[in-house]
RNA sequence: CGGGCUGUAGCGCAGCUUGGUAGCGCACCUGCUUUGGGAGCAGGGGGUCGCCGGUUCGAAUCCGGCCAGCCCGACCA
């Protein structure tokens, strides 16, 4: 390609409203344009870095026996009913009405459409099958953010596996993940496998893998000593053992006037600091009401709650509900009494005594309460949210909290699907099976992002060259000198007989002005060729990660460049 | 969905308080000079001022409604 024709618009300044460094620099590269929230056109360049990465995903998914198909963006509703999708994935999912007036959605995932096709597998003898596609999924986010990092339409990557057994899945799921970790290396990305939830996925054995970012949406909680890694939304620790001193006798009520907060009755006279109290909160699960407890200074992770509970509809209560329930207002709400109400309580208020909780009446509080004894809990769990600093709970060690973006994740669905489709197989005895299956996503613009995010410096991008644009740029100097830009075509077209994917820059601009660009779109190798070198018949070549410039004699200047694109 | 903010040329912005028919920088076009790190001079093109309505002789500017976008939170494979 030639620069002059190349619709490349990069912009000297940064666009008002990016603020995530890897929407910048695609932006200002000239790699995207938003149409609207959430929606972003892919210009040339983006083309092809994500025709790359799509080339390193199909090689390690065929290397591991996946076969791509490609499937309907255009669903029926009768599929999503079919699973029970079509009501849980509520506002998430695009619907649409055709002439008929028959209900569509546009695919936000495919499960259920792999799962109809599924339907043909016949034997234990065709599995396990790997299937997958590189297909765009839409998804009304309530919050499209950080430009192409999270889209309402976007491509991924979707795989299924299928087994008869668990064992099987096991073994699709371990294969998964390897090709998962070769992929990430292959672009690039230090990407770290956590323990994550399912969501509304539903599953086990929930895989994601994070890149460390400042842009990331997730927190992750490593430990560095003995590699524990886990999403927030999982995340454990140890509880440090607190002297809850001599134990009460029993409940003793006490008015506290204007007190609401944990912090309020913490700073209360006769109060108790933030992990002598009981936090109470009132959720509403499937419609019914629910009293969480925690530590008081301990936040709620909802996500953990959802998951200990298997709720699908979810909420805080509002307060009128909080009335109904309790008699109180937030602020003096309390559990002790309560039979009415089922009872989740954090495992960290386990053993737990002469601690201090509203007491179900304005204005009033309890202390002296002994979890265990004055509490009906009807289920423990874990619930709480863990900090920077905390302890970890496999080998003691510091936790650290980094914010991380998600760029795989890989999950086994078990029978989810294969109950509600009825996909089985018969077994070697003859007798049907049901099908056991697994689920492994890769969003390729964000996994573009996730590159930039972490392969740029204060130029521009700095792309590993499996995915850049262009591996080479040819920077011509003076034009209008003759020899210059023959010796810059001439030099162009043995790259690209060499196989060295190559763009010549023959505007007629000013040097800066092409240096800056071919560093702001980041191809990996520039070779400037002017009058300069020319007289001497040198060219200089220049390493856009290190800088590194060194002169090269013109004639083996392919030669050259091949042996480092090579390494 | 709650809170905050913004819509004026491709990009970044001023003008709005105090109404008089739109401007700056970059980019773009032409010419000349220039050319190894974002050139200079001269000339030029480009805008339904987000949309609809109202007030007014007159609205980018004032008023009302709507739409869109961004940020924080909620939410979210």
């Amino acid at each position: 390609m030639r620069w002059s024709q190349a619709f490349i618009p990069t912009l000297r300044d940064d666009p008002a409203d990016a603020e995530a460094i890897s929407h910048r620099l695609l932006v200002r590269g000239g790699y995207i344009r938003q149409l609207m929230a959430g929606a972003y056109s892919q210009l040339p360049l983006m083309i092809r870095v994500r025709s790359k990465v799509a080339k390193v995903i199909r090689e390690e998914m065929d290397r591991i026996g996946g076969q791509e198909f490609l499937l309907p963006a255009l669903h029926p509703a009768e599929v999503w009913q079919k699973s029970g999708r079509w009501e849980i994935m509520g506002d998430e999912m695009f619907r649409l009405r055709d002439r008929k007036d028959a209900d569509l959605a546009l695919g936000m995932t495919h499960e259920e459409i792999f799962g109809t096709l599924s339907l043909e597998l016949r034997s234990y003898r065709d599995l396990p099958q790997f299937w997958y596609q590189i297909q765009t999924k839409f998804r009304d986010e309530p919050r499209p953010k950080g430009g192409v990092l999270r889209t309402r339409e976007f491509t991924m990557k979707d795989s299924y596996s299928f087994d008869i057994d668990p064992a099987g899945l096991d073994a699709s799921f371990q294969r998964h993940y390897e090709a998962y970790e070769r992929i990430f290396a292959r672009l690039g990305l230090d990407a770290v496998p956590v323990e994550a939830s399912s969501g509304a996925m539903g599953g086990s054995d929930s895989i994601e893998f994070m890149v460390r970012s400042d842009s990331g949406e997730d927190e992750v909680v490593f430990c560095r000593s003995c590699g524990y890694a886990a999403n927030m939304e999982r995340a454990t620790s140890r509880v440090e053992d607190i002297d809850d001193g001599v134990e009460h006798a029993g409940v003793e009520k006490f008015a506290t006037p204007g007190v609401r907060t944990i912090g309020d009755l913490a700073d209360f006279d006769g109060g108790a600091p933030g992990d002598h109290q009981i936090k109470t909160l009132v959720y509403i699960l499937e419609g019914e009401p629910r009293l969480v407890l925690l530590r008081g200074d301990h936040p709620l992770v909802e996500q953990k709650l959802q998951d200990g509970t298997g709720a699908i509809e979810f909420r805080p209560a509002h307060p009128e509900e909080i009335r109904a329930a309790l008699g109180a207002d937030p602020g003096s709400l309390g559990a002790v009494g309560v039979k009415h109400i089922p009872i989740l309580a954090d495992l960290a208020l386990a053993g737990r005594y002469n601690m201090v909780t509203g007491a179900n009446d304005d204005d009033f509080h309890l202390r002296g309460v002994n979890v265990e004894r004055d509490i009906e809990v009807s289920k423990w769990l874990d619930l709480r949210e863990i900090s920077d600093g905390e302890s970890c709970f496999t080998c003691g060690s510091s936790l650290e909290v980094f914010k991380a973006i998600e760029v795989g994740h890989i999950f086994k669905l078990g029978t989810k699907y294969a109950d509600a489709f009825g996909i089985n197989v018969l077994d070697e005895a003859g007798e049907a099976q049901t099908v056991i299956m697994g689920s492994y996503g890769i969003g390729l613009e964000r996994n573009i992002a996730a590159v930039v995010e972490t392969h740029h410096d204060e130029k521009g991008i700095v792309w590993p060259v499996a995915i850049a644009p262009y591996s080479v740029a040819i920077t011509v100097l003076r034009t209008d000198v003759p020899g210059s830009l023959e010796a810059g075509e001439r030099l162009y077209e043995q790259c690209w007989n060499a196989g060295l994917e190559t763009i010549l820059d023959d505007r007629d601009d000013r040097p800066g002005v092409k240096f800056a660009d071919a560093e702001l779109v980041g191809i990996p190798f520039r070779v400037t060729v002017g009058p300069r070198g020319l007289e001497s018949g040198v060219v200089e070549v220049q390493d856009r990660a290190s800088g590194v410039t060194e002169a090269v004699a013109l004639e083996g200047a392919v030669a050259h460049l091949s042996a480092l694109i090579q390494r």
